[in-house]
DNA sequence: GCATCCATTCTTGGATACAAGATTCTGCGA
DNA sequence: TCGCAGAATCTTGTATCCAAGAATGGATGC
């Protein structure tokens, strides 16, 4: 039966140890991201097994760390653990993908919509600042255009990651940037042809014009019809680029 | 560069082995239901610290599963981590469930708008039969209305999550049920008075036929102030019944 | 050639050992 | 009585050890 005397006030005891909650990084917290980004880059493959010992021989740790990241990713849904035989990348599951790409769509609609219109408001306020900086990224004139594939790629993930955000509720910011964790393997693929690059500038544009303007609704269409259309258009190319980069890897 | 080679057909020895994916119940699950059932339960207080060895010394199991269940839950926000100095129950943060509040009425009312509304159809049908389960459940006389707060409380929990399971999208089942998880603590602490439940059988009824009657806005109007009337509720009582349950622990 | 049994190797789940640092308690000095 | 240094204890992070069971490969019988 402990209870806490937490901020009693003990001023030079505490100085000595208790300092800010700093976040430590953990060699757990380095396998985790770097498995993370193994499976990203398709360094592991969609299907493929592996185990434990070959991971702590890659990254030079015990087992220890690399099981606590196993645990995390297979609680995000990223692998799953073969009992007594091994680890696996879950495979792709388009199903799944659809259900995600959908439930973005709630979210970044929802926040759009708040982003308009002061009355439906969220727990806490709009983050002007947050808009501002979408709107210096992306309402930019045609000559000044980013044609980095990879920059502009990780900005678009920004651009709705920060939509969300925005709009005042961080635990819907949390939800959402999960969902934009899983869904990022697959939506990479998509970003390949520099006519994508155009339709994100002009639709991510038409967006932020229609916020801008306090068009809810509109913002809202906007928004569905251009996540629709990368969905689309990643359903047309993942069955191939997934071979392909199967092959690559 | 493991390539799988799964599905080659050598039934013999498959059946010898790679028998259904049943899922496992480790010691590790055992302690995470536990534990996550002591804090709902508020054996352990939100701001409590404590330490793995006074849980394994508790539940008689070593360190491992102990951490195992820690981790997830700490990443489920419940427990937080001090470094090399014991963890703590996270303190009531009322910022937080405001925003798990709200998120939860843009889920619910999302789902209510699609199983009023064929056309905007989630990635899987709508599930008939768990809407007609509710039905059953709540569309009852008067006098059928059952009394059992704990049971209505159940009940409530249930209903919610089936509304939007209902809805045809998996994936925000599952982060609504994580959100219904998070809430639940504080939610339970709304269900003590005999007013309360009479209200949910009025409001969860209206709610239903609403959507018998596919009247999608007004279904999420329903919803919307059926949630928020359960929120304010939960606002005033919460500090004094949080003291009270922190006493009788 | 083919199926089957069995020993070997491999793999994860759990327990324990060790390391680095945080906390606490004790004793001393003023 | 108060402050403080330092030892002793405690706590988590990491590594390693062991057990139970799964996969594998080879020998054997036919």
């Amino acid at each position: 039966m402990q209870t806490t005397k937490a901020n009693t006030a003990t001023p030079t005891k505490k100085a000595r140890s208790n300092a800010a909650p700093v976040a430590r990084r953990s060699r757990a917290d380095d396998v985790y991201e770097q498995l993370k980004r193994d499976i990203a880059d398709f360094k592991l493959v969609p299907g493929d097994r592996f185990t434990e010992s070959s991971v702590t021989e890659r990254l030079e740790v015990s087992r220890t760390p690399v099981r606590q990241a196993l645990a995390k990713l297979q609680q995000e849904g990223f692998v799953e653990v073969l009992f007594r035989s091994g680890w696996r990348v879950l495979p792709f599951d388009f199903g799944k993908f659809e259900q995600l790409y959908d439930l973005r769509m709630v979210l970044e609609t929802t926040a759009a919509h708040r982003l308009c219109d002061e009355g439906a408001r969220s727990p806490n306020p709009i983050d002007r600042a947050l808009l501002d900086e979408l709107m210096a990224i992306w309402l930019v004139p045609v000559a000044k255009r980013c044609r980095d594939t990879v920059q502009v790629s990780q900005w678009d993930e920004a651009f709705h990651c920060a939509l969300v955000a925005a709009a005042g509720n961080p635990e819907m910011a949390r939800v959402h940037r999960d969902v934009t964790d899983r869904i990022r393997i697959i939506r990479r693929l998509d970003f390949t042809k520099q006519a994508r690059i155009d339709a994100t500038y002009e639709e991510h544009g038409k967006i932020l014009k229609a916020i801008r303007a306090k068009r809810g609704d509109q913002a809202a269409l906007l928004l569905r019809a251009h996540i629709e259309s990368s969905q689309a258009e990643v359903r047309k190319i993942t069955l191939h680029q997934v071979h392909m980069a199967r092959q690559t890897a």
